[in-house]
DNA sequence: CCCTTCCTCGCTTTTACCTCA
DNA sequence: TCTGAGGTAAAAGCGAGGAAG
């Protein structure tokens, strides 16, 4: 009875572990296999050897081992050690790092490295393949986390990007706000200096304010009423007349941004002559090189949405893929 | 083409072990 | 210090599906 000992070998322990009976033939023959290998595999094979030395450190180690100890020890008998129901028996420490370093060189278990596993380690080769499943579960958990934290760490760039731009954004639009508003002040201005003779005014210059959104901007609270309704009782444009079929709402002032920003951006309107004036007008109050319709009619519900920075949804889609 | 066997995989259950009140 | 509840990790069970003979 030195087996049931207090020096249990790797073999005793696989009895202890492996009690029950293998579930098919491959399996029995592992496990009349492994209960005839005579010398503890622990001590058979170099790798083993260190393996072996190593035994005691662990604290896992001494519970798994005070357990067989029990086992063998205690009050119970020799025929309950093998009779009794199997318990699990957590693998060792040692036999974990054995394990793991087996997994690091690969992940997969072919026939013949399961067999010499389980003969280096004492245990049942299907307890070695279920190591091995359960392993490869375990790995691919973690890979699903650290792909997790990597996808959560590039949106969180992407979203502090998406802020900073839209910011960015905010501050530009208000920008061009306020310098269309100054624009329309100055338009005012120069439109009272000047006579108001219906000869004198040209379709091109009644075109800014025809165009001017501001005018139409319920948001604009300095609006210049008197000009819009001395102009608009005339010059009521059919631009006004088609957008406001889109704009319904009367919220889509903003819309018209870009043209006001045109103006914002001309050089001095008053070191041009009038002709020069009425060119320029014209050139910049020219549709092309503006975001198409449907932009203009989506820019509201962009902002609202608040994802896309006033771009198109295609743009968008192709802005973002350029991340 | 069908059947059998073996293996892996994903999901679930069971068990051992730890922590804490 | 002991104990039981609750939580967690790991071993093992189970069924489905693929590959090979």
């Amino acid at each position: 009875m030195e087996g049931c000992g207090g020096n249990i070998t790797g073999t005793s322990s696989v009895l202890l572990q492996n009690e029950r009976l293998p579930c098919s033939s491959h399996e029995a023959l592992d496990s009349l296999w492994i209960s005839n290998s005579s010398p503890p595999p622990f001590h058979g094979s170099t790798s083993m050897v260190k393996f072996g030395d190593a035994r005691g450190e662990n604290t896992r180690e001494k519970t798994f081992f005070a357990q067989s100890d029990k086992g063998y020890d205690g009050s119970e008998s020799y025929d309950n050690c093998f009779h009794q129901p199997e318990k699990k028996r957590r693998l060792t420490a040692e036999q974990v790092q054995f394990l793991e370093r087996s997994f690091e060189l690969e992940n997969k278990l072919d026939p013949e490295r399961k067999v010499q596993l389980a003969k280096d380690l004492s245990l049942q080769p299907r307890q070695v393949a279920i190591w091995f499943q359960n392993r490869r579960a375990r790995y691919k958990t973690k890979q699903l986390e650290k792909e997790y934290d990597c996808l959560k760490s590039s949106y969180d760039k992407l979203r502090a990007d998406y802020d900073t731009l839209f910011k960015e954004n905010e501050s530009l639009k208000n920008e061009v706000h306020s310098l269309a508003e100054k624009l329309v002040q100055r338009e005012r201005g120069k439109a009272k200096s000047e006579p108001l003779d219906s000869s004198t005014i040209s379709p091109l210059n009644a075109e800014p304010q025809k165009a001017n959104p501001i005018a139409l901007s319920p948001n604009v609270p300095e609006m210049p009423v008197s000009v819009k309704q001395e102009d608009a009782s005339s010059a009521k444009s059919d631009v006004f007349d088609s957008d406001s079929s889109h704009c319904t709402d009367g919220n889509h002032s903003s819309l018209m941004v870009p043209d006001d920003s045109s103006h914002v951006f001309e050089p001095e309107l008053s070191d041009f002559s009038q002709d020069e004036d009425d060119s320029l007008s014209r050139s910049l109050l020219q549709p092309t090189g503006f975001p198409p319709k449907l932009e203009y009619e989506c820019y509201n519900d962009l902002q609202c949405n608040s994802g896309n920075l006033g771009f198109s949804i295609e743009d968008q889609s192709t802005w973002f893929w350029a991340y």
